[in-house]
DNA sequence: GTCTATATAAAGATAGAC
DNA sequence: GTCTATCTTTATATAGAC
């Protein structure tokens, strides 16, 4: 049934990385069997709740993994702002697009109102949450002035990300060092 | 046949309205049926191509507007970097989100190469390609002193249209507000 | 744990009556 | 231009053999 094996492992894998990068409805259960070298069939041996239950669980370990992410390069900058900044930068880069707007707009409505909105939550604590306490830190030490945080937080959030949609023909230079450029303007759109 | 009839107009804004909103995996013909109030057979009369034709003509049909809109309110404020932003910050928020990374890893891998990359150059030409048209004017003025303004663009555009995927619940106050204080951020960022 | 076979339902699509 | 009826394909899901 529902146990940890290995063979469950590598569907969770490679549903995660479908999930992720396709979304809820252009995913079928033969598009992952198919990444895992099964038989479709054999993935309902593995989630007895069907394709949904699958989702709501592969997500949930997804969004708790980034979350922790983004909490350790944070804490690898403490006291820093600019580093701090940078480290979540890169790891925005690093990883595959959140794409909360696919999330809310897309994936959510097909699943159940309940697991919808904890989805919801844990993609809200893994993003906008750990970067507007950042910048509350830096105004609690006077850095920076502004008021109302969280926009500044969800810019710098949805900036990053947008490397990812943003297809490379129209940016010339490496991804992260455009971030840090535009780390620099927002640090500087926002000191005191 | 595929004639420019009052009815067939009714399916092409439904059409549009679903597949803005949901995406083209998410969007049955049945919903677009539904939402004319037609059955679901009807629609065919009108969409010799089937779901796929539908799409790439109401979203061809959409990006052309966009990009016709943001170009209008960009002209109301000519000579003005401040404003011009202002006034596609307006527009953005007015619109329903553009999402480009959904259209790039969900919608367009649905439908035919061809087609994808010509949506995929409209959605360019009515999001980025605008915006970097304002910043370069701006600094041929001498105002902004950035020479790569490709990622200033795209992440003035995706902070905007970060406030449609952003529940209220998370932010207090007008998103109109929030957005003209955002654009003094990147202003006071990118300014000599 | 994976397969074959099969069931069920939903979606895309066409034909022909009205 | 819209409907009913029908067809085909695809997707989710289950049963039972190996």
């Amino acid at each position: 049934m529902s146990s940890n094996s290995e063979a469950r492992e590598r569907v969770l894998k490679a549903a995660e990385q479908l999930f992720v990068e396709r979304g809820y409805e252009a995913v079928t259960v033969k598009d992952i069997a198919k990444a895992v070298g099964i038989h479709h069939a054999s993935i309902y041996h593995h989630i007895p709740g069907g394709k949904s239950a699958l989702y709501v669980e592969v997500m949930t370990r997804h969004m708790q993994r980034y979350r922790e992410g983004i909490k350790a390069v944070i804490d690898r900058g403490q006291g820093d702002l600019r580093k701090q900044l940078q480290h979540i930068a890169a790891w925005i880069i690093s990883q595959p697009p959140v794409n909360i707007i696919r999330l809310e707009t897309s994936d959510l409505p097909s699943i159940g109102d309940t697991q919808a909105d904890n989805i919801s939550n844990l993609a809200f604590e893994a993003t906008l949450l750990p970067i507007m306490k950042v910048l509350e830190d830096a105004r609690n030490r006077g850095e920076i002035e502004h008021q109302n945080l969280g926009y500044i937080a969800g810019a710098i959030f949805a900036s990053m990300e947008a490397f990812h949609g943003i297809s490379n023909k129209y940016v010339d230079g490496s991804r992260l060092l455009m971030a840090n450029k535009l780390i620099e303007v927002f640090i500087r759109g926002i000191k005191v």
